[in-house]
DNA sequence: ATCTAATCGAGACGGTACGTCGGGTCTTTTG
DNA sequence: CAAAAGACCCGACGTACCGTCTCGATTAGAT
């Protein structure tokens, strides 16, 4: 009844392989940095030969994504206690410690600079970071903003990109410290600008 | 008496191939990208010697932000008018338009992800645009601060950051087009976080 | 039982680009000469990576031999028809031909000077062309030695220096022109010093 | 009466810088072989503009050659007593140790060997070694041949290339040690192909 | 005493080739 | 038939020298 796929013949993909490549491009990131990586490394780290790699990923920014992926989708989205204040809060300072960690903030900003040039990256994160994140934090700014916590002329996503730029900012520029930058701090000044005006909170 | 020049000696810098060099560069970037740029290719169509770039530049990206480093810093700064609110409005209207520009905004991004790992690059992006931006910035803020237009319990740092991090956030992220984002309406959610509270203005 | 080869992996030497690189090195010296050569227009000719020449040639000179070596080791030795002074003066005659052909002797002189500071063309020239010969002539002097045709209180080395160190003498210092030395004369010069003493032939 | 040169003006060439040049020269190819000789690196070893070279010498073998031809010359030709056969042996000897000396030999060699392909270098060496060595030695066999102490049926260059060919052979080849060709036993076989037939001596 | 012309050091210039790295593709043998 | 091994063509890297070309600073004969 169901699509039944035609039924796979031969030799099938190597578990070991999978994880020995994504387990040696997470290493060689942390030892050499995401711009000195290189498939031929990968490979020869992983005990894996060239075409194994390419039979599965399209280039080694798509290796190093699905390296990352699952630490990235961990904090991309945050607990709903009905207090969205204390939750954005709380998330806000969560994220702060993420990106300052040495072993992530450069290398997850090196995937997202690749992405600038490669589809394939893009994509893949698209699809298994940002889209997700953005999505969850659509929904959720739409339910505070339906309840008044939140002013309703005030489009959701410039309000989530108020909510989370200056981190980002931060960690491409570099003009100031991510370090110095106080989640909390931020978080309030945000919120300033999303509260219901004085006047009147959802009539307009 | 004055600061004598330590006497150069043997032939001088060519401006004639300075010159070719940026010029090279810039179109190539515009044609091809910056991620396809050579040290090669813009030696080849500057009819230049490889060795004539590395003498003057430490990487291809050092060629690179001189190549555009004049067009960012037209727009690192903005008119004092005296009134800070239309000021601030303007400018992020006119640089909205800069970022968006496909000719500009892929390269100056480009540009700051090299810095990421170049640190050549990250340090003549911070001398000739980063920096100067940044304290041309402060002194604003810091005058409007004292003036009492913009509240004084707010890091001055975050406030930059509040009022352009959205921007580069969509640069980089392209979780939604930049092309989406009102700067009329960004600058406004930033005006309210910094406006002095109701309660307090310039007491504290 | 018989010596197992250690199971080659992976895909195999080409024996077209192989080919193709000995044949482009042999055209090119035989244009350029030997002094212009270079493993870039090599690689360029052959339609081949600079890499594949790398991978097994130590230096353009070891290519440079390879392609000459097949027409040298015709050349080498002679053969024996058991009359020792016509077999030598036979040989002479079309050794002195070929060096004097202005399609190899130029550039087997160069490949013998690149021996003098590249030890890898030393090593192939001595074991492909100088050993051989050397260890041809000895025995054949050592035999002619032995049935009392040439002296027995004679090195057979020096012997086998006389007979061809002047053609290597001119073909390298050009004092006198290679083609004004006659064979025959050579031949007859140096057979008188070969030949046995009249007081005394074999009993010493 | 003589042509008198158009009275030069301005500076005249250093002696200094000269004598600069040529002592780094011979200082660098004693250190690092004449392969590796660079006109870049006797410039800077001489402290002297690379123009200044290139302005009195045509390439770095003729530099070279200047360096070297000093000690060259010295032992060109060789005395006459009376007494061929004792000059020869003696002048032969003698000949074998300079050749033999690994300060010298491989560097008379290298630059011969230059000389195949640069066309200056081998008429600075033909002018200043070759030349001048060849004729006094056609004199002094001329000499012998009419005092009957040679056969008159041999040409003299033969004669010549017979008396020295093995020790350049050796020097180049390498097929045998230079050090083992005993110069006696070469001599006293030359001498035995060059003296008068014993039917007749200078009767043909 | 000046002028004039050639040389000097220094070093930037357009080039060619070097030997290496890595990219992505293509055999070949083994499991 | 996937996987390891690894050879293949190719493009670019950063370096070494080449031979040429300014530079400002000597230096010495001619004026």
């Amino acid at each position: 009844m169901t699509e039944t796929s035609p039924a796979p013949r031969g030799r099938r993909r190597s578990a070991h392989s999978h994880q020995a490549i994504l387990r040696a491009t997470s290493d060689l990131i942390r030892e050499d940095g995401y711009s000195n990586l290189s498939i031929e490394a990968i490979a020869a780290r992983a005990g894996v030969g060239k075409q194994t790699i390419y039979r599965w990923w399209p280039s080694k920014g798509a290796v190093a994504v699905d390296a990352f992926v699952a630490e990235l989708t961990l904090h991309a989205t945050w607990t709903d206690t009905g207090d969205f204040r204390a939750d954005y809060l709380d998330h806000l300072r969560r994220f702060a410690t993420l990106l300052a960690d040495p072993a992530f903030g450069p290398h997850i900003a090196a995937l997202t600079c690749e992405a600038l040039h490669d589809p394939a990256v893009a994509e893949v994160l698209q699809q298994r970071v940002t889209g997700p994140s953005r999505a969850a934090h659509r929904e959720r700014m739409a339910r505070v903003q339906a309840a008044g916590t939140v002013r309703n002329d005030i489009d959701i996503d410039l309000a989530i990109d108020l909510m989370y730029a200056p981190f980002w900012f931060r960690l491409f520029t570099r003009a100031v410290p991510l370090s110095n930058l106080d989640p909390v701090a931020l978080g309030e000044a945000v919120l300033r600008s999303l509260e219901p005006s004085a006047v009147d909170g959802s009539s307009e």
